[in-house]
DNA sequence: GCAAGGTC
């Protein structure tokens, strides 16, 4: 009999297939690692009768590193790891799970690999084919493909085996390979550059910050930063709009302008005070139509995730946790799926049937399954199958689980902290206070399941149920040759939305109107039995002319993020939550109790640095090529090493470059942290960046060093265990190394280094501007050094001399800080003594403001009280085409939209608006302060009236311009009309 | 100390 080994890519689906292939008659034994089981039982595949075992991983077997020699942060270049050799191993916590494979593998004849059908699943079967192979040769290896755990996939799938697919497996290899370098390379270059430059508060502990960059967490942080740009660099502009409303016996019509708005304001009242003028109302048009709403696609896990954030403001993390346990309990499907559409074969019907007997949606489900009522219906098709798994469903029947708190594990986890803490304090109080805590977790987190769970079903529950059904009726009116539209609803039949708690559809009545003119016999008797008077024409109860504020766009919600990386396609179903999580855990956004994300200091530095660069890193874009070069390498179009090799030397060169444009990350930090005296506690600070290979101690790379008196030198990264060091002439102002190699110097290579000197420190004859070499080669250098000596600061505090051979290099002496570390020189801002002219604190208060696109923002001036919210409100500087250099204030609250132009702002008194361009005069002007006050008296308006944004969005809690009086609204201030 | 992708 032919022994196969069956190898899935998680243990449930190993549980699964094993089942359904010995249709549950099988055996279960242990494997070295407690989570994979090894499922034993006879299975006859084409007609050859084999003894399967089946076993699973968990996920990916194997982790891509960097050799040893590449893995200390200071070993290299960071541009080296474009390069530097690296090697796919299973790491430590893999080992069991490998050794399982290795002993099952020898015993048998077949593999079969049963992992999942995408990409990243036909990589994992080669990582298993590698491990089994390793210790069997002969094994014959065939791949199983399915698209669900169901009996008849499966069965095909055991019939009907197939190769591994090499390109599929390939593209993700070099995906791999490319993340790590990039993010390698970049993680490393920001880090050592910016984090012992800066205070940089947000981190409690600076030693360990890390400044990560990578392929998916920056695009994502790109999309936070741009938002908040969009927000800051938003110029309000007052528009305005005219309203009409009805009231009769039959209820209240609101009827809005079909211009919508506009911005400017003579034109606006000119056609107000038409309308003022001759008010009568007639009918134009009564559309009356049925109208449906859909419930929603069967739920992906992307969706699952903007839902909850949505309705239960849960993370993305925390879902994905909560889904989880949900699944390994049995109480949904598996929740990582693009899937949102259910396979026909799928029995809805008995999944449906499952909750009849719940308490609070057992009565729709029935209703469901009755025929009579009609509320069937076949789920609609959301065009995503990752051909893995069926969309997020309810797989087991609960009536509200009290037992979920207390039977789970990720409670088991919380009692065991609790009575860690328990046997740590000796307090009773303490240990009280333990309890507590440990009982409003498990409440919680119960709530959370429970929450989620019902989501689940519901949604489920709304994807077989008919669209809600609704009779809309639109009516349209001409006054004055203005048209204007209100709409009402009727629900007809809910259907969906009776279960679907989470979403609405509200009725709102109108009168009853009709078409001006055609008035007909059978309309008026129509209208008689229905005991309404049906209008064709009519007086307006109010009819005014509102202003309002154009908004700038929210702050992006976590389930915006979401959207936004999905139509990138940043990150995967099973990440996009981590990304997010990265974000918060590396400090560069914070989130607030809306979910929504803004970025931090920090966060907005990196990206402005990359932005002022000209670079596009924090954009999609990147990843978005990658992925298409990928999908290329899984069709064969490309090859693996192909693409790595164009789209590595693409990143390299970005990355030297981002290395020579370093400043503008810096300057970008210097806007919003504090410079660090760490860096200059030392006798220099590391660039981090690679000049040479250390000659002396043959191990580490050579530097370039700048130390705090501004003096260049070119050290061993192994110091202070290697000595080497290499001094550069005095005069040299800048020096930054280019991307050119020497010809003639070794050890190589040793990087050209672009110099420019101090123009009165070097005698005639010699260039401010010069390329040179510190491997010996470089007459110019030497000459400098001859005649300027190494920096005349530090030759006067008595560093040791620095010999220069007529025809050698440079001389390499031992460094002493202690005898490089004083300075005395006065800085050449504040003549000041104790820190350099580049770390003058009268530079960077100087240059300490906030800059942002669009906006400059001035902190520390005076600033005043939001007359809307009572928020202290920002002095900005607009930087828009029109207003450029005017400032303003608006409030610092997002949740308000208050502006005021600080040139209108009377002696301290309530901020006014201010006036548009081409109405200058506009408080004087006779026809404008006419129409303002008719048009109050006419309509009667009150303080509740909303306004509406240019976005249609109703605004709440907006006062005066003028005056901030909340009983009205600038055009109808007294102040203005008198 | 670094990425992103699987998964317990």
């Amino acid at each position: 009999m032919i022994k196969v080994l069956n190898v899935a890519e998680k243990p449930s689906v190993a549980k699964s297939v094993a089942t359904i292939l010995s249709r549950n008659q099988l055996r279960v034994r242990d494997g070295r690692s407690r989570y994979n089981k090894i499922f034993e039982f006879n299975y006859s595949i084409n007609g050859q009768q084999c003894h399967m075992l089946v076993t699973s991983v968990t996920g990916h077997l194997m982790e891509v590193e960097f050799e040893d020699r590449y893995r200390k942060w200071h070993s290299c270049d960071p541009a080296d790891l474009y390069t530097a050799p690296i090697r796919k191993h299973v790491p430590e916590d893999k080992l069991d799970i490998k050794r399982t494979l290795e002993e099952e593998a020898r015993k048998c004849h077949w593999l079969v690999l049963w992992l999942d059908c995408d990409r990243e699943g036909e990589n994992i079967a080669f990582e298993v084919m590698e491990v089994c192979r390793g210790v069997n040769r002969n094994l014959t290896i065939r791949r199983a493909r399915f698209s669900a755990l169901i009996e008849r996939d499966i069965h095909e799938a055991a019939q009907n085996l197939i190769a591994p697919n090499q390109w599929f497996s390939d593209a993700v290899d070099a995906r791999q390979e490319i993340d790590l370098r990039i993010g390698a390379s970049f993680t490393r270059f920001q880090t050592m550059l910016l984090r012992d430059r800066f205070v940089i508060d947000s981190a409690q502990d600076d030693k360990n910050l890390v400044l990560s960059y990578g392929p998916c967490q920056f695009p994502t942080l790109g999309f936070v930063v741009e938002r908040y740009w969009e927000i800051q660099s938003h110029e309000p502009e007052e528009f305005w709009t005219i309203n009409c409303t009805h009231r009769s016996d039959e209820g209240l019509a609101s009827f809005s302008w079909m211009r919508g708005h506009l911005f400017d304001y003579t034109s606006s009242v000119i056609l107000y005070e038409m309308c003022v003028e001759e008010p009568t109302a007639t009918v134009m048009k009564v559309q009356q139509q049925e109208k449906l709403k859909y419930p929603p696609y069967p739920l992906s896990t992307i969706e699952l995730e903007k839902r909850a954030s949505r309705y239960f403001r849960m993370s993305s993390e925390q879902t994905m946790k909560v889904a989880e346990d949900l699944y390994q309990a049995g109480f949904i499907s598996y929740p990582r799926t693009e899937t949102d559409c259910f396979s026909s074969r799928t029995d809805l019907h008995t999944i449906v049937q499952e909750h009849q007997e719940h308490p609070v949606w057992g009565s729709y489900a029935q209703r469901l399954l009755d025929p009579g009522t009609g509320l069937w219906r076949n789920p609609s098709n959301g065009g995503h199958d990752d051909k893995a798994h069926p969309p997020i469903h309810p797989t087991k029947f609960s009536a509200g689980e009290s037992r979920w708190s207390q039977d789970h594990h990720v409670v088991h986890f919380l009692l065991l902290v609790s009575t860690f803490a328990w046997q740590s304090f000796f307090s009773f109080w303490s240990n009280l206070a333990v309890m507590a805590f440990t009982e409003s977790l498990k409440f919680s987190y119960s709530h959370f399941l429970q929450r989620l769970y019902e989501l689940v079903v519901r949604h489920f529950l709304a994807c077989v149920s008919q669209p809600a059904v609704g009779a809309e009726t639109v009516v349209e009116i001409d006054i004055a040759g203005e048209r204007f539209s209100a709409s009402g609803r009727v629900i007809l039949a809910k259907n969906y939305l009776d279960v679907y708690r989470f979403e609405s559809w509200g009725d709102s009545m109108i009168p009853v109107y009709v078409q001006g003119q055609q008035k007909s016999d059978g309309m008026k008797l129509w209208a008689k039995l229905k005991h309404v008077r049906a209008l064709d024409m009519f007086n307006p109860t109010a009819l005014t002319l509102d202003s309002g504020v154009t908004r700038p766009p929210p702050l992006l919600s976590e389930a915006d993020l979401l959207s936004c990386m999905d139509k990138a396609g940043i990150g995967t179903d099973a990440t996009m939550h981590d990304h997010i999580k990265k974000l918060l855990d590396r400090f560069y956004v914070t989130k607030d109790a809306n979910t929504r994300f803004s970025p931090t200091n920090l966060g907005e530095a990196l990206v402005m640095g990359y932005d002022d660069m000209g670079y596009e890193l924090w954009k999609p874009n990147l990843r978005s090529l990658m992925e298409y070069d990928m999908k290329e390498v899984s069709m064969g179009n490309k090859s693996k090493a192909e693409v790595l090799a164009t789209c590595l030397q693409q990143m390299k060169a970005c990355f030297l470059d981002a290395k020579v444009n370093k400043v503008k990350l810096l300057e970008a930090m210097a806007i919003f942290f504090n410079r660090s005296d760490r860096s200059n506690g030392d006798d220099s600070s590391a660039l981090g960046e690679n000049v040479r290979p250390c000659g002396l101690c043959q191990e580490a790379n050579m530097v370039l060093r700048k130390n705090r008196d501004g003096n260049f030198m070119v050290g061993c990264s192994g110091y202070p265990q290697c000595r080497n060091a290499v001094w550069l002439p005095g005069p040299v102002l800048e020096a930054t190394i280019t991307n050119n190699i020497c010809n003639s110097c070794t050890p190589g290579p040793v990087y050209l280094i672009q110099f420019k000197f101090r123009q009165l420190e070097i005698p005639p004859g010699f260039n401010v501007n010069h390329l040179g070499c510190v491997g010996g080669c470089d007459e110019t250098l030497r000459q400098l050094i001859e005649i300027c000596g190494t920096g005349s600061r530090a030759q006067a505090r008595g560093r040791p001399t620095t010999t220069t051979p007529s025809n050698g290099p440079p001389t390499t002496t031992p460094r002493n800080p202690q005898r490089s570390n004083s300075r005395q020189a006065p800085c050449i801002y504040c003549y000041q003594t104790g820190h350099a002219s580049t770390d003058c604190p009268s530079r960077i208060s100087a240059t300490r403001h906030v800059q942002s696109h669009g906006i400059n923002q001035q902190n520390g001036e005076s600033s005043i009280p939001c007359s809307t919210c009572g928020t202290p409100c920002v002095l900005r500087t607009a930087n828009t085409a029109n207003n450029r250099g005017r400032k303003f204030y608006s409030c610092s609250s997002q949740a308000c939209n208050f502006f005021v132009w600080e040139d209108n702002l009377n002696n301290g008194s309530a901020p006014r608006s201010a006036p548009r361009p081409n109405i200058s005069n506009s408080a004087s002007n006779p026809s404008r302060t006419g129409g303002r006050g008719r048009g109050v008296q006419n309509a009667g308006r009150a303080a509740g009236v909303t306004f509406v944004s240019a976005t249609g969005e109703p605004i709440s809690g907006r006062r005066c311009f003028v005056c901030g009086d909340p009983s009205h609204f600038a055009n109808a201030c007294p102040s203005r009309g008198s």
